[in-house]
DNA sequence: ACTGCATATGCAACTAGTTGCACTGCACCG
DNA sequence: CGGTGCAGTGCAACTAGTTGCATATGCAGT
């Protein structure tokens, strides 16, 4: 399971409460391992038990208090320890791909309305990816380090999205000109 | 969830035994769906609940009876409705990714080796769906129908492993590059 | 005879993830 | 002063998926 490293390494890039990394895990992290928070306040709560991270309350004034989460030695070290250990590849699920598939079982337009949808997802993904690209790192020639690893993993992001909206209108064109016929 | 769906496009192409199914899943299905045995023996027992399936016993010499399963009405009926129902893009959990955006906390040696294995695992699937390709479908523009939809699969797995094999690609050049530095 | 392998099905216990709800605090708007 | 909305934490119940084991038939090789 994933989920706990990588709360040990956005904690690592800045300590904080549960609701903030719920955030980052909306906008940032989440672009490549999703996680709601649920999931993320129960498992801060097993990695204290674990002592992987550290929590101290932190009062607040104009809003409620909140608890500070930041990673301890035996999380640093658990964290080394699964970065050099195999993992398998991704186990995919990918239910438009089942539905295509199953397209003869339904109807074809219906199915074509869901396919572009899809690639509008994934074109509108793109293009966000794309603007951070372009803002945070437009000189990537010039990166290292951290800063590097954000990046490259912003590029997977990138050349996925970029798949998926050149598969998306494959199928659509191929869809229509059998249509056609 | 997907899964009875993926089931139930793969039972309408043909019918067959649990274990059947779990070899479809291990070598076509699979591609874009993951299931076990045990997740299959289990559905399909509640598929039939849900009057989706129909199921008789087989007697078989030489070897175990089996249990065929073959779609009902009910389960067109279902897979019609769910084919034209939205559906929400894929939740990525991408853990190498969360590997490469930790790497400075780990060992980079031990990093690029996993990358590496990554790469060339990818690498091995595109050429078993490259295969695929050429052996069934030498004459894509003649396809139409069910053949058709069958390739489009197999044209988003391509693409998918493509780019994971680029991307790896550029993960190990820019770290390698940013090492000697 | 013994071992290993493929066929065939399944339970039990576990881990992981989702969904729906509940609670507090405070600010800002009309 | 009541509604909306963000910040903040969390429980309970559920669904989905994994892992380890159990069991049975029968074939092929040693």
């Amino acid at each position: 399971m994933a989920l706990e490293h990588a709360i040990l390494v956005s904690l690592d890039e800045r300590s904080g409460s549960g609701y903030e990394l719920a955030q980052r895990f909306e906008k940032s992290i989440g672009f490549f391992w999703a996680a709601t928070h649920q999931q993320i306040y129960r498992t801060l709560k097993r990695m204290v038990e674990l002592g992987w991270v550290s929590c101290h309350e932190v009062a607040q004034d104009g809003r409620p208090d909140k608890k500070v989460y930041e990673v301890a030695e035996a999380g640093r070290g658990e964290l080394a320890r699964w970065l050099a250990s195999p993992g398998e590849p991704e186990t995919i699920r990918h239910d438009l791909s089942v539905k295509i598939r199953g397209a003869s079982l339904g109807d074809a337009a219906a199915l074509t309305g869901e396919i572009a949808r899809h690639r509008d997802l994934h074109a509108e993904r793109l293009d966000v990816y794309l603007a951070i690209e372009k803002k945070d790192f437009p000189d990537p020639s010039a990166l290292s380090g951290r800063r590097l690893h954000q990046y490259l993993v912003l590029r997977g992001g990138i050349r996925a999205e970029r798949a998926l909206v050149e598969w998306c209108d494959e199928v659509l064109a191929a869809m229509r000109e059998d249509d056609r016929r």
